[in-house]
Formats: structure tokens, C-alpha cells, sequence
DNA sequence: ACTCAGAATGAATGATCGTTCATTCCTGTG
DNA sequence: CACAGGAATGAACGATCATTCATTCTGAGT
């Protein structure tokens, strides 16, 4: 997890808050960005305003548009970073080759999931706001799909290296990735929609324990 | 599952459209509900207008405030619409008297909250479209948790009942019950996001495939 | 047939939004 | 130090929204 999305929202000095700073492009857009999904997890996105986020970032409004052409443009590649940011995080864990051993590269994937980086509640907002308009908007759909496919692939690939490792029996590979991934999506769920229902510790427990029932020999 | 939702949107006369007509205060109150939902559907929660949603009921504007007195009030109320048939369904289904073998039972539940009733992508949509907007919103948490409650007391419950039927050792009929719902509520996410990586049928397979796994003596 | 309570309408209103662009102000370069 | 390129600003604009309410119309009761 890289901690780029917090902080920020006041300029550097505590009080002074007029003097006009010019900064490279890229930099910008990132603090757009960054403004744009602590908006989204406090007021939603569908009350997402451009003054809001521009306010959010400490700049002028019309920088928005400046760096970003529209406000569309703009709540588009604030997904595409989340949705890299989140599965970037799971393919690293999981093509890495700093863990060797398959059932700690498991642990380390579940503790990645579902661990304090990823189920921050301004985290969560953030997917389930956009997941929420995917079902009318075609463009988050596919910038979704196309992160999400690549996830899904190393994570079967995990599955399938366990999976011959102690020759488990009568255990699909895919359906066990799909079973498995969408588990993670429910607990996410769970947690920002049912807190009081739902404990981290106890979404934990409950994913830890499917992957017990299936690989048994891993996962103690 | 109920039809209610779906047809209406034109005026009873196939071409004429004039006509002005008196009905009771509940059957307007569900037929802009009807609309809202099947507007979420189409374009979305954020993009959602007073203007649009008449227009699809075929009613003139100023009729959403005068049943629902505010369009946030509208939003609220659709919500419980949705939320109560969802939960109702699967809760009559639970503790219906109808089917005495409780393996048929969890059959019953599982072709209902995968079944084609509820996977449609209008349903699906909405669903999210709201979960996306509880985490900014907490009259929409209270909502979804109010039904949501009653729902996974009714599953543990269940679950419970199975595991007592069969002496199933070392399984903890919460935890299973938790982790049943996630699966269901995140296979639904994969449907309407990638569906093209998912078909029903493979949801379906996975969310059988858990099930078997915990109690394999009732589900062949 | 007549009446009238109240359901339904839709033009008008004021607020707010995204977007534009003339202007101001940095800052690296010569 | 002077200057030019362009980053940043924010007032202004037109579009669109939720909401109001004076008016119209309906249909059950008499």
C-alpha cells in the first residue's frame, strides 16, 4: 500500500492560505485525484461537486478542468488509480517472489485485503460509489474489467500451484479463484455497510476459514 | 418474487396521453417508486432527476413532492421498497413451512438470490447504486441494516439447524452464515461488473460449491 | 345533475452546477 | 535584472435542477 491519498487538503503553511504556487502537471492531477476520492468517501458521488473537490485540494476552480478537460474525465481517472492502486497491490503479492513458500503468499495476500491499508472506510466508499454507477456507465465498467481480469488470472494461477502442490482432489482452480475473490468483495461490503454487524477481525476469520476448507494442508 | 416493478411507464391508452386521472395515494407512491428504480437502472443514482423519474411514470413533475414531499425522501423510500423485498424474500423463504427438508431449503435460498428474479440487471443496479452512497449516508446504512439483521438471524438460524440435523463438527454456524451472505452479495457484484467474466451459471456453480463444502451430506 | 374536496398539473423561481476565458502571477532562462 | 511562456485564478454564463403554488380538472357523494 502506498499512503499517497491522505493528508494534504491544507496548503504547507499552517495559516497562509493566498499565495499562487505553480507545480508540474502530473503533480496536480495526483492532488486532484487525491481531493477527489476524500470527497467521494465523505459526501458520496453522487453530491461530488467540482468547487467541493478543487476546495478539497486548496486550488481555484477552474483548475479542474485545466488539468483534467471535465468533471467526467476527472471522477474516470480517479477510478482507473483506485482500481490500479487496489489490484496493482494483490498482483504484486502475488507474482512477487520475495515469498516462496504458497501458503504465507496466501496469508500475505488475505492480510493485504483485508488488512488497515485496504478497509479504510474512504477506501471502501470509493469502490462501492463507483461499482454503484457501473451498472449504467459502460466506461467504469470496462476500466473495472480490465484491472480486474488480470487480478483474477495470477490469483487462479496461485490457487492452481497450491492446488498441485499437495495434489488436492475433486478442487477447480477457477471456481475456487472466483468463489474466493468474490468472498473478499461481500466482506468489503459488509464492513461499510453493516460496521457494527461486521468486525475486521471477524471478516478475517470468515475468509481465512474458506480458504481452510479448501486448502486445509496451508492454511492451519 | 413479485412482478410489481416491472411494465407501466406509458399510459394505459396506447397513444393517447392526455387524459388526467385520479387515483389513490398509495398506488401513485408505488408507481413513482417503480419508475425511480427503473431509472437507477438506466442512468444511474448520481444522474437521477425528478423530471426523469415522472416523465418514465408518465405523471407531471410536481406530483413527486406532493406523495414524497422531497426527492431525498423519494430515494428513501425506494430504497426500503427494494431493501424489504429482498430480504423479504429470502426471510419467507427461511421460515416458510412450505419446504420441510431443509436441504431443499438451502436449495430454495440459493436458486432465489440467484435466481433470475433477482439477478436482473435492474435489481442488481439498484442495489449497488445504493450501497455505494451508504457509506456518505448513513440514513441508507440504517436502512439496508435494519433488513439485513433480520435476514442473517434467519440464515444463522438455518444453518444451525442443518449443522445440529447432521452433527457437522467444528463449524460455527455464524461464521458460515457470514460468510454465505458475502459470497452471494459479492457474486452478484461480479454479474453486474464483469459479466462477462461471470456468467450465472458459473455463480450459481461457486455459491453451490461453498455450500457443499460446509455440509456436503445435504447438498449432493 | 350538481357540487366541491382534493388530486394533478406545469410555468415560474431561485439556487447551484460545469465550463469558459480574460487576466494575473509565478519562475526558469538568457 | 528583465522577460516570456504558461500555470493558476475566479468572475461570468448558460444550462439544469428541486421545489413551490396558483390553477385546472376529476369523480364520488348527494
Amino acid at each position: 500500500m502506498s499512503g499517497t491519498v491522505a493528508e494534504k487538503g491544507l496548503e504547507q503553511s499552517p495559516s497562509a492560505g493566498k499565495r499562487r504556487q505553480i507545480r508540474p502537471k502530473a503533480e496536480r492531477r495526483q492532488q486532484l485525484i487525491d481531493a477527489t476520492i476524500r470527497c467521494i468517501a465523505q459526501q458520496g458521488l453522487s453530491a461530488i461537486t467540482l468547487q467541493m473537490v478543487t476546495r478539497e485540494a486548496g486550488l481555484s476552480v477552474g483548475i479542474a478542468n485545466l488539468h483534467f478537460q471535465s468533471k467526467d474525465n476527472l471522477l474516470r481517472e480517479t477510478l482507473r488509480f483506485v482500481a490500479e492502486e487496489y489490484h496493482g497491490g494483490q498482483i504484486r503479492i502475488m507474482e512477487g517472489t520475495a515469498i516462496a513458500n504458497l501458503g504465507e503468499r496466501l496469508d500475505a495476500l488475505l492480510d493485504f485485503q483485508l488488512g488497515r491499508g485496504v478497509t479504510q472506510r474512504q477506501k471502501m466508499s470509493v469502490w462501492f460509489a463507483y461499482y454503484g454507477e457501473a451498472g449504467a456507465r459502460p466506461v467504469y465498467q470496462k476500466i473495472v474489467s480490465t484491472v480486474d481480469r488480470l487480478a483474477a488470472q495470477k490469483l487462479e494461477a496461485l490457487f492452481a500451484s497450491i492446488i498441485a502442490e499437495a495434489h488436492y482432489e475433486g478442487v477447480d482452480a477457477k471456481e475456487l479463484a472466483t468463489g474466493y475473490s468474490a468472498l473478499i468483495d461481500g466482506l468489503h461490503l459488509g464492513l461499510l455497510v453493516t460496521p457494527k454487524e461486521l468486525s475486521k477481525r471477524r471478516a478475517r476469520a470468515v475468509a481465512r476459514d474458506f480458504l481452510r476448507r479448501a486448502f486445509p494442508k496451508h492454511i492451519h
